[in-house]
DNA sequence: TCTCTCATGTAAGTCGTTACATGATTTC
DNA sequence: GAAATCATGTAACGACTTACATGAGAGA
């Protein structure tokens, strides 16, 4: 139940239309709690049925009209609650991960490929969490800005071990598919144990 | 769709009933692509039904009997080519740095309890994967236990991240809140821009 | 027999994704 | 006035979650 509350925080730090908040998705917030339009105009209407927000008056409230929204004192509430209340993380899904897995059990081919594809995309990832910081966070500031700028070195921290990650992860490759191609010649086939953590499956 | 791969993944390093693929998706493959046991037996359905696995002949397969399945050439194949593929990463959702920014907005009260509590179940997570390491990978192995291994260290890199965050963010919070109060005793309050790279919201 | 655990499933509902529909405003 | 863009929605489907149902075997 998470994007309602992100909703909620959008529109705190500023009131919106629909698509104003698709738009602030697609970047600031975006960046850990990603969401389509559709999802976004479906919240609203949740929402505002909740009495959690209300449209701001506007002359017509009609379909292909601007409708902006604000967090009326129970939203309020109800962020704060969540805000302060205690939820365990989730378990992360890395599909990436999940296919270096795979590989082990199928084989690498074209792995490198795509490990170096991923690692420019977290490159380019991590040049705009950086630029961001020495643009918006270069003074020391108010209390919501040192606590926004908390949350971008968690992004940019995140991207680091990406990149560290994944340029570890294509030099192992690169070893392992000459060692397969050694093995191959040999006629060679290590069984091998199941998997880490896994000594009992 | 990355579990109907998982789960093939899963049994192409060893056949497994439903409950025991549950089993290791609450260990090993569960790090990164966790799943229930309601997901996993629908999707075993889906499997047999499209050819990729089947059932071990078995003298009574009824309800409540345990059931194997073996991973077919079809399954191996279309593993083969997901692993391969091209797949961008998702957009990661992470519900303590939303709860943070939100923060930013309705006050910190309660964040420093929540933070160490996160903060103890990752030092919990990652001496578990240390463990892991440890005892399965000590010595130089195969292949697949290379890349095997490569894995576990990204969960041990992101564990390790979310630890040294978590006390970097434990210092902040306490700071910051010790300027709320002061600036709640001035009256102070200043506005402060939008949020990190939102310089148009 | 009663209960506990193993093992496989059903059902209902929410969340997320993809494709499409429709009205209003601006621009050429 | 035609086209592009802004803006708000609908519809359908698949993925995921939560709660519950059912049967088989093992032990007290």
């Amino acid at each position: 139940m998470s994007l309602p509350h992100a909703i909620l925080t959008a529109l705190l730090e500023k009131p919106s239309s629909g698509l104003e908040l698709t738009r602030r998705f697609d970047r600031s917030i975006g960046y850990f709690w990603s969401a389509t339009h559709q999802q976004i105009y479906r919240e609203l209407g949740k929402l505002e049925q909740a009495g959690f927000i209300r449209a701001l008056p506007s002359d017509q409230p009609a379909r292909g009209q601007k409708k902006e929204f604000e967090v009326l004192p129970a939203g309020r509430a109800e962020l704060t609650q969540w805000a302060s209340g205690r939820h365990d993380p989730k378990p992360q899904r890395d599909a990436l991960l999940l296919r270096l897995r795979a590989a082990a059990v199928v084989g690498c081919e074209g792995l490198d490929d795509e490990l170096r594809r991923h690692l420019a995309l977290h490159q380019r990832q991590l040049a705009e969490y950086t630029e961001i910081e020495r643009r918006d966070f270069a003074a020391p500031a108010s209390a919501d800005d040192r606590l926004r700028r908390l949350v971008l070195r968690a992004g940019i921290s995140l991207e680091t071990f990406w990149v560290e990650w994944l340029a570890e992860a294509l030099a192992e490759v690169a070893e392992v598919g000459a060692a397969e191609v050694a093995e191959v010649a040999e006629g060679a086939d290590t069984g091998g144990p199941d998997a880490p953590g896994d000594a009992s499956a």
